[in-house]
RNA sequence: UCCUCGGUAGCUCAAUUGGCAGAGCGGGUGACUGUUAAUCACUAGGUUCGGGGUUCAAGUCCCUGCCGAGGAGCCA
């Protein structure tokens, strides 16, 4: 017998076919019974009569509980009153494994409980959803870099120092030494966008920071486009072009996900080119405005040459409805690598885009500095210390050339795309400060 | 590190002014031929996070510790 993934039900309509999976749900009344089996690419409902399959195995099919494995054998049929169209109709089970108290029920959980089960959560239809649409962003990304000539070459995760200095990091015992896993693999994709031209990077990044907010992990994952003789403008266009295009995909490809999500589509529809391209000091005349508004609101005050806050990142975006880029921030405030505008030497030739509804800074990039002096000036304008640079400062005494990249968030990305509150339902096994298994 | 909130049955929560520890779901048993988180009846299930205190009496008030959540800072 001819074994189906549920998803591939329609094209056997008729036949008697086997479906390997485990008990989503079960009704029982007593003549009939109906079982949901679900086998990961979808669910079905299977339904045993009594007269047709006799006392033992309709008995056999009520003392299933939930999340047992079976194989189901039956003929398919299609039904309006099922969901997904589809129906079996059960000749044969059989039991693979038993299970015992499965600990999620079917009604509400918290999501401290679920975070302790996240091992069984996964297997329900909204985590489905949220890492089916996670699945197709990823394979967006690789497709757009792919297509476009870059060369995908991965960041070592042991570094043996800091790429952004103020940023704590994790410390691990190396041999005799010490190293330290990465928060950003940029400073050797610079080196690879020196040797292929066009070059991205995909990996897990890791932050030591205390940020207990629904928008921060410990571990994340991150990509990082790095290319060579690009400026400011064409990295803007590039994270333009990549966020469309994943949008455009997860539309295409993943509507039953986003309607699983009851996500609005329209906010997504709009996600088209072009992005507004906000200068920093066009933001502080935009927060001057909301504060002068809003006096009473203490979150909103706003100093320009600071960063923003997570209010006044909301504030600016609130004024579009697409992601918003904003550029040529305070070179005070930005990291030692990112090149400073000849025309305006107090700004860094970078930007951050905005996702829109509140959902936070996505991507991060600029303009990389390749004079050899200026770097090593900054460098010692942020204490760090010189020796851990020559490799890097080598990409300046040999052919340097103009370059950008940027590093795009991928769990804050697919929480926006999927419209949902946490980060931590964005990824399968999500670490954070208070969180390490399962 | 700081601010706010929380910890009661396997899960989600309730418990009035300090006055007998409760419900729904889940589990078990039974009824029912079309259920959609099925329904109905019965049933088992408790160190109220730990320690100390006030009181005739503490889930409730006070002190303290632990754990967690949300937010700030920082960042993707």
């Amino acid at each position: 017998m001819e074994r189906v993934r549920i998803e591939n039900l329609g094209d056997h309509v008729g036949k008697e076919i086997e479906v390997a999976g485990w008990l989503y749900n079960s009704r029982s009344s007593g003549k009939i019974t109906f079982l949901l089996v679900r086998d990961g690419s979808g669910v079905v409902q299977c339904v045993v009569f009594k007269p047709d399959v006799g006392e033992e195995l309709f008995e056999l099919a009520k003392s299933f509980t939930q999340e047992t494995s079976l194989l189901v054998q039956g003929t398919v049929r299609e039904d309006k009153r099922a969901p997904g169209g589809y129906e079996l109709n059960v000749t044969n089970l059989i039991k693979v494994g038993d299970s015992v108290d499965y600990p999620i029920s079917p009604k509400e959980h918290g999501t401290t409980f679920l975070m302790d089960h996240r091992h069984l959560w996964l297997r329900s239809s909204r985590q489905h959803a949220i890492l089916r649409i996670r699945h197709e962003i990823i394979h967006a990304i690789r497709d757009h870099f792919n297509n476009q000539g870059f060369i995908n070459l991965d960041a070592p995760i042991f570094t043996p120092n800091a790429v952004e200095g103020t940023t704590t990091l994790f410390e691990t015992d190396y041999f005799d030494t010490k190293a330290y896993l990465t928060q950003s693999g940029q400073l050797y994709m610079e080196a690879g966008a020196m040797a292929f031209g066009k070059v991205y990077c995909f990996g897990p990044t890791f932050r030591a920071e205390k940020s207990k907010t629904r928008r921060h992990l410990t571990e994340f994952w991150m990509l990082e486009p790095e290319v060579a003789y690009m400026t400011l403008e064409g990295d803007m266009n590039l994270a333009e072009g990549l966020i469309t295009y994943i949008v455009e995909r997860v539309l295409e490809k993943r509507q039953e996900e986003l309607k699983t999500l009851e996500r609005d589509q329209s906010l997504l529809e709009r996600i088209i080119s072009p992005f507004p391209r906000v200068h920093y000091k066009e933001c502080c005349d935009i927060l001057d405005e909301y504060a002068k508004a809003h006096p009473d609101e203490e979150e909103a005050q706003f100093t320009c040459g600071d960063d923003f806050g997570a209010r006044h990142e909301s504030i600016i975006v609130e004024k579009f409805d697409k992601p918003v880029m904003v550029h040529h921030f305070p070179a005070a405030i930005k990291a030692f690598y990112m090149k400073r505008d000849p025309q305006e030497l107090d700004a860094v030739l970078g930007f951050d885009m905005l996702a829109p509804e509140g959902y936070g800074e996505i991507i991060g990039g600029s303009e990389r500095e390749d004079d050899l002096e200026t770097l090593r000036t900054r460098i010692k304008e942020h204490d760090l210390p010189e020796e851990n640079f020559q490799w890097y400062l080598d990409l300046r005494r040999y052919g340097s050339v103009p370059h950008a990249g940027f590093g795009l968030g991928l769990e804050r990305t697919v929480t926006w795309i999927c419209g949902i509150h946490h980060l931590r339902e964005a990824i399968p096994l999500p670490r954070m400060m208070h969180r390490i298994s399962p």
